[in-house]
Formats: structure tokens, C-alpha cells, sequence
DNA sequence: CGCACTGTAGTATTCGCAATAGTACAGTTA
DNA sequence: TAACTGTACTATTGCGAATACTACAGTGCG
């Protein structure tokens, strides 16, 4: 179900944790759609238990899923704060990549054609 | 001289390696340049020599700085390989950021608008 | 009810790796 | 020679991720 890069410096759950995000932010998980349960995806990722719960807490705290005790996990809805906060990162980002063309000599007229050709390309689906 | 942040999860080595690298690519630091040597740097930022000198033996393998015995290290000349490096990266960064939008609902339209208004702002440095 | 599932909480332990501490050796320069 | 430089070790500490294990609480179903 996930993608587990052990030579990737950052923790697991962390890996665990920016899947599930982007699957939500993405509308790969619908509201209230149900996670596969702690236990259950332990076992499919060969790892603990303990990890996976400090997944779904963290993603529980940050408001991406809500979980019932005894029935499971659960894709929250997304709210607009959180859709919100994601493109405020993505700005930021966006801003942050732009000043570095800049300063390695690539023009704004290059970085927008950078920008349609990202576009044109689309159907690659990177990351 | 540099700027270390305790709170983040990177190793301190990495910290400094990213803050050399970002001042040789923008040319803050120009070829021949002798950065400070291991003992002073690490004096400065009171921590192990050691350290120091694992982000500067990463920086050598990586092409930014070489070193020379007795006498000290220094900003290499800035290789049109290392330049087309970073600009493949950037692209790469670039499209992630855009697919992100796109799935989060912001046209293309929009992030064009969003791209000029990154470089109508600049003066405010990010980062 | 009893059973099998779910989440939750806690402790103890292992493991990897960043970072430190310390010593030693080699080349440069005045 | 003296005081710098880089380089190469080994040993140790310390932190945090991940494991292992146990236990308890709520849900759903036959």
C-alpha cells in the first residue's frame, strides 16, 4: 500500500505520514474513507505497530484523520484551513524555487517558459 | 558566520553543508575562495572539529570546495556540471510544486499569476 | 455473553547515527 | 622550530527511531 525508503534519512512514520497527506490532499481518500487498521498495516509494511500509531496520531493532531476508538481510522474531511495552510506552503515553496533561478542566473522569462513546459509535460506525474 | 538550528531534525553537518553550497552557487563565495579552516569554524560555532570536517570532505566529494594539506580548504570554481545539477534539480522541485497545485485545485492560470507575483514581491528574500 | 476486531497507553530494549573527545600524523609557511 | 593547516583514527556519549511486549478500553456480531 506504501512506499518505504529505508536509505531515506527520515523516519518511517514520517514517510507513512506525507503519503497519507498527499492521498488526502489529492482526493485519493475520500472523507470518512477508513485506513487500514494499525495492526493491519503493520503487518502488510513489516513494521511495528507503535509506528504506524505515531502516524496516525500525528496526522490525527494536524487534522487530516479522526480516529473512534473501536472502529478505526478515518480521512477527515478537508477543511479549508487545511487546504489553506497547504497552498501557503506551496507559495512559499513555489517563491523559494523561483529565487534560487533567479540567483543561478535563469531569468524570469526562462522560468516561465520552465513553468508552461512543466504543463505541457504533465502525464508524467512526477515525484 | 552560520546559522544553526538545534530544533531541526538534520544533522548539523548537513545544516552547514546546505548554507556553503547555497553561498557558492550564488556566487557569495567565488572560486579560490579559503573558507574558514576546521578548527576556527568549529571554534566559532562551538562545536566538534570533527563535524566540521565531515561537511567539508562531503562538500570536496560533492565538487563545491577542495581541499589542500597544510594549507587549508576553498571554494572550487563553479562547473557547468554542478550548475546544470542544480538547475535539473530546480526543474524537478519546480514541477513537483506545480503538480501539487494543480491537485489542490489551482489552475494554471492561477499559478502563473502566482509566479509573477513571486517575482513582483522579491526583495523579500525567502527562505 | 463471548469473541474478534478496533484504538490507546505504557515500559523496556535495541539499534543506528550524529556528535563529542582525544590523540596522532602529515603538509605548509614564516 | 613553531604554529598553523588538513587528515585519520578509535572510543564514547547521547538522542531518537523503531521494536517487543503487555495491558486496557470501546465496537460489532453471532
Amino acid at each position: 500500500m506504501f512506499q518505504l525508503d529505508y536509505g531515506d534519512p527520515r523516519p518511517l512514520f514520517e514517510q507513512i505520514k506525507d503519503q497519507i497527506k498527499t492521498m488526502i490532499l489529492r482526493g485519493v481518500l475520500p472523507a470518512n474513507q477508513q485506513l487500514p487498521s494499525v495492526r493491519e498495516m503493520a503487518s502488510n509494511l513489516t513494521l511495528n505497530p507503535n509506528t504506524i500509531q505515531k502516524a496516525y496520531r500525528d496526522l490525527e493532531a494536524e487534522g487530516y484523520i479522526y480516529s473512534v476508538r473501536g472502529k478505526g481510522n478515518f480521512a477527515a474531511a478537508l477543511s479549508q484551513q487545511l487546504k489553506t495552510e497547504q497552498q501557503t506552503q506551496l507559495k512559499k515553496q513555489l517563491k523559494e524555487t523561483l529565487t534560487a533561478m533567479l540567483h543561478l542566473g535563469i531569468s524570469p522569462e526562462e522560468a516561465l517558459q520552465w513553468v508552461k513546459e512543466a504543463y505541457h509535460t504533465e502525464g508524467g506525474e512526477p515525484q
